[in-house]
RNA sequence: GCGGCGGUGGCGGAAUUGGUAUACGCGAUGGAUUCAAAAUCCAUUGCCCGCAAGGGCAUGUGGGUUCGACUCCCACCCGCCGCACCA
């Protein structure tokens, strides 16, 4: 007897695949296309080549080939293609240590990239490769900067930015976390430098209301980005400073407390703070404070629980609302980058006022009472957050805070002092890297015309060769003079090019479209091609990417959108976030030693294997933990379908397996049962949340099936006819998850390619049974079973509950008070003891 | 602190609307096959009592609703992820 060998039967797939373009998708005005048909994008993150593909990549391609096939049997044509995000820092990194140029070793990283996933017989259509790296890419990369610069939405700017020390460039709010570099966990300083920025805060409304266009989105990645954009509600309210002939205005979510108002803080970065204290008592003090939290790392900052500092500016402002003076302080509570750099302060109803009032021994005046103003604790129930009448605010005395909300509001616009406002958590994208790896910014700087835009009909802006890519605190390519020296394009003068290149997120932000028409070189797409098939109808990724990448995409399908190159304003309809493989509990990593090596399982037990164990360890959107035993036993039932397979194809295949025998009998029609069940488990749970695992067992217990029956129904040829058309279906049903081995099998038993065949549908005279099992309870606890035939009558039912033999014995002496009938699954006497 | 997700056998996990808790897989035990092993096939496998028939107890904890609760409600405990001095 032959052994299933994966490789084999692999190998030969895979080259069918490569030789007949199985995968090869043609769209409106592309050869070959059927308009008839309909379409569907199916698309997986684009990997960043890197080394090898670890587990991460081998889940993802394997939920997003699984999708992909699903599709095509179930009639679309598919679009589902591959790329890399092949600019960005680990291969700058490498150069630097190694001297290797980054484009080197990303070629090679690429090379392995797309051998092992053709190794894996991943259906892409790799005609419509993309590379970020390479200037038919980036050049179009270069032109959406330029239309973003054109239409007001890319501009550069002097601002306070995060800068790590270590990679020696600038990052994006985004890329720090805990105050420390996402990349290396260096702490990151602030510095002042002209940086590009997308104007992304343009559109937070519309990134917040456009995901009512969305199908289908994890709740928790939409709840992620709602709070990353952070847009709050309230008002602007102006402050005076008479002293110093000042205005200041602050934002305030609670403009009902203004009357509660005590003191007032400015942010130690606040650009007035110098000239409010310059020459007077309070300036050694101020000065010592400001460069003492200007040398802290930025982290230690943001913890909420340590004591509140400040120093008093010797000034005060004036509440508008009631003529007030209050003091005025800096504190590094108040932050420089959210509203205005300066807050009101209302210790009687803000936790951290409170405490600062505390801790400086100011007055805390209360304005709105609380449900027990007199509560017994020695603070009285301050800070109190919560709604109630207000107090002591003058003509709003009495009412209660919510409903005199907008008539304060309406009130400080009347009197020119203020008015509502918005405003947003989410900061304009930094996108400029003083880096080399990375699509150059398409700009020249002349003395006399300022920043000039690259003509498009000049791009790309080529990456040039150099030897040191070492960070400076300014980009490598500044060493690259030939390149940076160049005429203006505008008055032909002596000018220089931006050094600067754009972050990598700038890249795969518009990349799915790049796919739709890869050889494009008029546009970055067509228009009407990228009609046809957007939004993705599908997009498939790690949850990390939950804010970044999906943010910053969908930022730049609006900016095209607006102007005028594509219809829709949604990349991706629906989102699909897979779990993390861990390995004995941990994150794998190359220091612990706990990697996975996909190559390792593939050349161990084949693609289909690892592909499979990878969607059957649990609901794909999970994580769940890697061991060897599991992709031994999934490996096992492959081998177990291939073989019994194997032993019913001597006499060649049978284009008849494909369809269930009329009307089975015995053990046939329970098999036959048993396959049109997984037939419609299999469906149902693939379209339910893509709960793969539970499809795959269903397919497991159909073959576990097949095994049992396998000794009667080889005997007789009904029988034997039944046991193909089930083996063969088994193979259908799996055929998303280990494609290689289905083909093979159907090749085998019924003839021809499987991944041409229609998803198989179940026949419902095959999916009831003539009778069924009723369980019998008495009290809610089982106590027996009973066949009746389907659809028997009720009191039919009861009757021959009553009298099964375990259930009568609990029944006996006691009295029957009420009866509980549920067709087809249970009935349910209530007994009380007589 | 705020937001989200989760807690079910020795382990990963199943359980359509409230209706047989533990599907499927792993592991374990026994058997068949074999000179032997591997591989394979078959059987058993939540815990406790019992020779058995059968009974009792079990879905993080404590209550509640219901004929019936992993599922719904209330109050807790624990774990993971995201955000966090955001005015």
């Amino acid at each position: 007897m032959s052994r299933y060998e994966p490789r084999e039967i692999e190998r030969r797939w895979q080259e069918t695949w490569e030789r007949e373009d199985s995968w090869r998708v043609a769209g409106p005005g592309e050869e070959g296309h059927e308009p008839s048909r309909p379409r569907a994008y199916v698309l997986e993150m684009l990997p960043y080549p890197s080394g090898e593909p670890h587990v991460g990549h081998l889940k993802c391609y394997a939920v997003g080939d699984a999708i992909a096939h699903f599709r095509r049997r179930n009639g679309y044509e598919v679009m589902h293609p591959m790329g890399y995000d092949s600019f960005g820092l680990p291969a700058e990194n490498n150069a630097i240590k190694t001297g290797e140029p980054p484009l080197e070793a990303t070629t090679r990283s690429i090379e392995s990239f797309s051998r092992q996933f053709r190794e894996w017989g991943i259906s892409i259509d790799w005609s419509r490769e993309v590379a970020t790296h390479t200037p038919q890419y980036y050049r179009w990369t270069q032109w959406i900067f330029l239309q973003l610069l054109e239409a007001g939405l890319a501009y550069r700017d002097r601002a306070p930015v995060q800068w790590c020390p270590q990679d020696a460039t600038v990052l994006a709010n985004e890329q720090v976390i805990d105050g420390r570099c996402e990349r290396c966990g260096t702490e990151v300083e602030t510095r002042n430098l002209e940086q590009w920025f997308f104007r992304t805060t343009a559109l937070a409304d519309r990134l917040l209301e456009d995901f009512d266009l969305l199908d289908s989105w994890p709740e928790h990645v939409v709840t992620m980005q709602r709070n990353w954009i952070g847009r709050s509600e309230g008002a602007e309210v102006t402050f005076r400073c008479e002293e110093a002939d000042l205005d200041f205005p602050v934002f305030t979510t609670r403009p009902d407390t203004l009357f509660g108002a005590t003191f007032f803080v400015l942010a130690p970065e606040h650009p007035e703070l110098e000239r409010l204290v310059a020459g007077t008592e309070a300036e050694q003090a101020v000065t010592e404070y400001v460069n003492r939290v200007s040398r802290e790392a930025p982290g230690a900052r943001s913890d909420s629980d340590r004591p509140k500092t400040g120093v008093a500016l010797g000034k005060t402002v004036i509440n508008p609302v009631n003529g007030e003076e209050i003091p005025m302080f800096v504190a590094d509570y108040v932050l420089m980058d959210y509203g205005t750099g300066a807050v009101m302060a209302v210790p009687a109803h803000d936790e951290r006022d409170y405490e600062f009032a505390r801790e400086f021994g100011l007055p805390v005046s209360r304005v709105i009472e609380g449900e027990d103003p007199e509560a017994e604790s020695d603070d009285q129930g301050l800070p109190w957050t919560g709604d109630g009448p207000m107090t002591g605010s003058d003509r709003f005395d009495g009412q209660n805070n919510r409903e005199a909300y907008p008539e304060i509001v309406a009130w400080l616009e009347s009197e020119g002092r203020g008015g509502p406002a918005v405003n947003y958590r989410l900061r304009d994208w930094l996108v400029s890297r003083q880096r080399y790896w990375g699509a150059p910014i398409p700009v020249v700087h002349c003395a006399a015309c300022g920043i000039v835009p690259v003509p498009e009909d000049q791009l790309p802006v080529v990456l040039p060769e150099i030897e040191d890519y070492a960070p400076k605190g300014k980009s490598p390519l500044e060493a690259a003079t030939a390149w940076v020296e160049v005429a203006c394009p505008s008055c032909g003068g002596d000018a220089r090019r931006e050094t600067d290149t754009m972050d990598t997120f700038v890249d795969s932000s518009w990349y799915f479209l790049r796919y739709l028409d890869p050889g494009n070189e008029a546009a970055p797409f067509d228009r009407a091609k990228a009609d046809a098939w957007m939004p993705v109808d599908q997009y498939i990724g790690g949850v990390e990417h939950a804010i970044l990448h999906l943010l910053y995409a969908r930022f730049v399908v609006k900016a095209l959108a607006d102007l005028g190159h594509l219809e829709t304003v949604e990349p991706f309809r629906n989102l699909f976030t897979q779990g993390m493989i861990t390995r004995d509990g941990a994150k794998m990593s190359k220091s612990k030693g706990n990697t996975v090596s996909p190559a390792d399982y593939v050349e161990r037990f084949g693609a289909d294997s690892a592909r499979t164990y990878v969607c059957f360890m649990g609901p794909p959107d999970r994580g769940g933990d890697w061991t060897d035993e599991g992709v031994e036993g999934v490996n096992r039932f492959l081998a177990r379908l291939w073989r019994i397979a194997s032993d019913l194809a001597s006499e060649g295949p049978d284009p008849g397996a494909a369809e269930c025998p009329v009307d089975p009998e015995g053990p046939a029609r329970e098999l036959a049962a048993k396959a049109m069940w997984a037939i419609d488990k299999a469906t149902r749970d693939f379209t339910r949340d893509f709960q793969f695992n539970t499809v795959i067992a269903a397919v497991m217990e159909l073959v576990n099936e097949a095994y049992r029956l396998r000794d009667e129904l080889e005997a007789d040829g009904p029988g034997r006819d039944v046991l193909r058309f089930a083996v063969a279906t088994a193979a259908s049903l799996i055929q998303p998850f280990a494609p290689h081995l289905a083909a093979e099998v159907w090749e085998m038993l019924v003839g021809g390619w499987i991944w041409e065949v229609p998803w198989p549908e179940a026949d419902p005279a095959l999916l009831s049974s003539e009778t069924v099992e009723i369980v019998v309870q008495v009290n809610g606890k089982v106590r027996d079973r009973i066949e009746v035939a389907e659809g028997a009558p009720e009191d039919e039912v009861l009757t021959l509950a009553r009298g099964a033999e375990n259930a009568a014995r609990h029944l006996d002496g006691g009295e029957v008070v009420k009866e509980v009938f549920v067709p087809g699954r249970l009935v349910n006497f209530v007994v009380r003891d007589s």
